[in-house]
DNA sequence: CAATTGTTTTTTATAATAATGTACAAATAC
DNA sequence: GTATTTGTACATTATTATAAAAAACAATTG
C-alpha cells in the first residue's frame, strides 16, 4: 500500500546499460550527473548504487566509486509488468463509447474501466476529471462518473463550437503568406481530392481519411494551445459517427467533396468572405450528418 | 485507512429529522423510500436503522418499524468538520495564483495546496487535471505537477481564444430577437456606462464590475457548454488583471467605456459587421492591456 | 568555494480497505 | 400472481496509511 518502485527498477538497468559503456575500473560520475542520465532523484541513484555495490559491480566509498567488472545480462533487475500507456487514453476511450454506442447518461464503472484499458483507478479519475471539463462527463451525486454525451444538445452544440472555431481557422488561412505550407497541403489536397472524385464509385470509403486531413491542414494554420486541445476531440468524435453512419456514404462523401474543392477554390482566390460562405455550408452538411446519425442509433 | 462515514453520520441525523415530523408510534416507510429521502443506498439507510434501534428510538423487525419515541437533539450523531466546499476551488485558486502572482512554470505541490484550500489531496489532483486541459498546468515528469501559465504565449493565445468566442457571441446578439432580453440588459447597461462616463473622475474603479457585467451579457446569447465552460475561466482571468493593474486605470476605463457604446450602437442598429468591427476593436484593446500587466508583472 | 556526499524532511503515488452502492433472490402483503 | 419490501451477496468507491521518490539542507571534500 504505497507506491511502487518501478522508476527504481527503471533506473537501475539504465544506469547498468550506462555502466557498459565504461572501460573497467573507471571511475563513476557523480549521484548528481547519473541522477540527470536517468532522469530521476539522487534517492533513487543511491538506492542503485547500493545494490550495484552488494552485487560487487562497482566499489563504493564517500566518492570513490569505481566500476569493478563490466555488468552482465544477469545483473538487471526485473521491471514489474507496466500497465498499458496512459497516453493514449483519450483516444481508446473515445473509441470505445463510439463503437460500443455507449448512451447518454450511462454511469461509467472506474473500476470496470480500469480493467477494460488497463490504467490504474486514479489515472482514470484524473482522465475523467479532464473530460468533465468538456462536458463529456460528470460526477453523480451518489459517487462515481456518469457519461453525458452524446445526446442531440451535445452534438448540436458540439457542431456549432466546431463551426465557430473551422470558421476562425478558414479567415486565418486566407490571410495567411504565400510561402505558409498550407498552401502546398492544400494543393496536394485539391489534386486528392479530385483523384478519388474520378475513382468515387469504387473507393468512395477512402473519403474519410481525406476529411481528416483536410481539416487538420485547415486548422494546423491556428496555433492556439486552447484550441487545438478541443479540435482534437471534436475531430476524433466527428470522425467516427461518419465512419460508422453507412447511410447513402458514397453519395454523401460526393457531395462532401465538392463542398472541399468549393473551400479550396475560394481560400486559393483569397477571398476570405467566399471561403468562409462555403465552409459554413460544408459544416452545415456535417451537422446535418451526425445529427442524422444519432437519430439512426437511437432508433435502432 | 478507507473511506469516511460522513454520509451515514449525515443520512443518519437526516433521518433522525424525518422521524420528528412523525407522530410517536407511527410506522416508518420502507427502506427504499428512506434511502430516496437521504439521498443515499439502502444499505447506508440499514445502518442508520440498526443505530436507532439499538438506542431504543424504534423498534425493528422484518418489515415493521415503528417510531418509540420522539427524537431528541442528544440522540444526533456527530459529523466530522467537512472540509472546505470544493465548488468554488477553481475561483479560489486562480485568485491565489493571480493574487500572489504565482510566475509561470512555478512546481505546484499538491500537498501544499491541499493545506492551503483545505480540500483532500485527489480532489485537487482530479481538479489540476481538469485545468490541464485548458494547458494551464500540466504534470510534470519527476512526478507532481507544474503552474504552466501565465507566459506571454499564453496571455495571446487566452485573448486570441476569447476574440473568437466573442466575435461569435456579437454576431448572434445582432442576430437575436426583439424580445430577446440581452435587449433590454443592453439598455440598461448603455444607462450604466453614461452614468459612470459623467463620474469617470471618481468612480472610475466601478468599472471593473461594469466590464464583467457587459461581457456576461454579451455572451449569454450563445447557449453551449463548452464555450460557457471556457467563458468562465477567461473572464475570470480578465476580470483580476484589470483589477490589479493600475496603470493610467482611469483613462482605460474611460476608453472602454467608449468602445463598449460603440459596441452597444451597432447591436441596437442591428448591424452586424459593425460590431464585429467595434468588438474587434475593443477585444485588440483587451488584448494589449493583458499584455502590459504582464510585462509589469515580470519587470516587477 | 564549488562540487559532491550525507542526512533529514517533505511530497507523491499507490495498494489496501471500510464504507457505500448495486443486483438479485427470498419473503411478504395485497 | 404480482408489486413491494427486505435479506444477502457482491462490486465499486472514497479515503487513508505508507513506502518510494523528491527536495531541502548540512557536512564534507578536493
Amino acid at each position: 500500500m504505497a507506491r511502487s518502485d518501478t522508476r527504481y527498477r527503471e533506473a537501475y538497468n539504465q544506469i547498468l546499460a550506462y555502466c557498459e559503456t565504461l572501460p573497467t575500473a573507471a571511475p563513476i560520475p557523480s549521484e548528481t550527473s547519473l541522477a540527470e542520465i536517468a532522469g530521476v532523484s539522487r534517492t533513487v541513484i543511491r538506492r542503485c548504487l547500493a545494490r550495484m555495490e552488494e552485487l560487487g559491480l562497482i566499489s563504493w566509498q564517500g566518492r570513490d566509486k569505481l566500476l569493478l567488472r563490466a555488468p552482465r545480462s544477469e545483473d538487471r533487475i526485473a521491471v514489474p509488468d507496466t500497465p498499458q500507456d496512459k497516453s493514449d487514453l483519450e483516444q481508446r476511450f473515445l473509441d470505445w463509447v463510439l463503437r460500443f454506442d455507449v448512451p447518454a447518461n450511462t454511469p461509467l464503472s472506474v473500476a470496470e474501466l480500469s480493467r477494460t484499458f488497463d490504467v490504474a483507478q486514479h489515472d482514470l479519475k484524473e482522465f475523467l476529471a479532464g473530460l468533465s471539463r468538456f462536458g463529456l462527463v460528470s460526477r453523480r451525486p451518489q459517487g462515481g462518473w456518469m457519461l453525458l454525451g452524446f445526446t442531440k444538445d451535445f452534438a448540436i452544440e458540439l457542431s456549432d463550437f466546431r463551426c465557430v472555431l473551422e470558421l476562425n481557422a478558414v479567415t486565418h488561412v486566407a490571410e495567411a503568406p504565400v510561402d505558409h505550407p498550407v498552401w502546398a497541403a492544400l494543393a496536394q489536397l485539391r489534386r486528392d481530392h479530385l483523384a478519388l472524385k474520378a475513382a468515387i464509385d469504387t473507393d468512395f470509403h477512402e473519403f474519410s481519411k481525406l476529411d481528416e486531413r483536410f481539416h487538420l491542414a485547415i486548422n494546423s494554420v491556428v496555433k492556439n494551445r486552447f484550441i487545438a486541445e478541443f479540435q482534437k476531440v471534436i475531430s476524433l468524435i466527428f470522425h467516427y459517427h461518419y465512419m460508422w453512419d453507412k447511410t447513402e456514404e458514397k453519395h454523401r462523401n460526393a457531395a462532401a467533396i465538392e463542398e472541399h474543392i468549393a473551400i479550396i477554390d475560394a481560400l486559393e482566390a483569397r477571398d476570405a468572405e467566399a471561403a468562409r460562405v462555403a465552409a459554413q455550408r460544408h459544416l452545415r452538411t456535417s451537422k446535418t450528418t451526425l445529427l442524422s446519425s444519432l437519430r439512426h442509433h437511437d432508433l435502432g
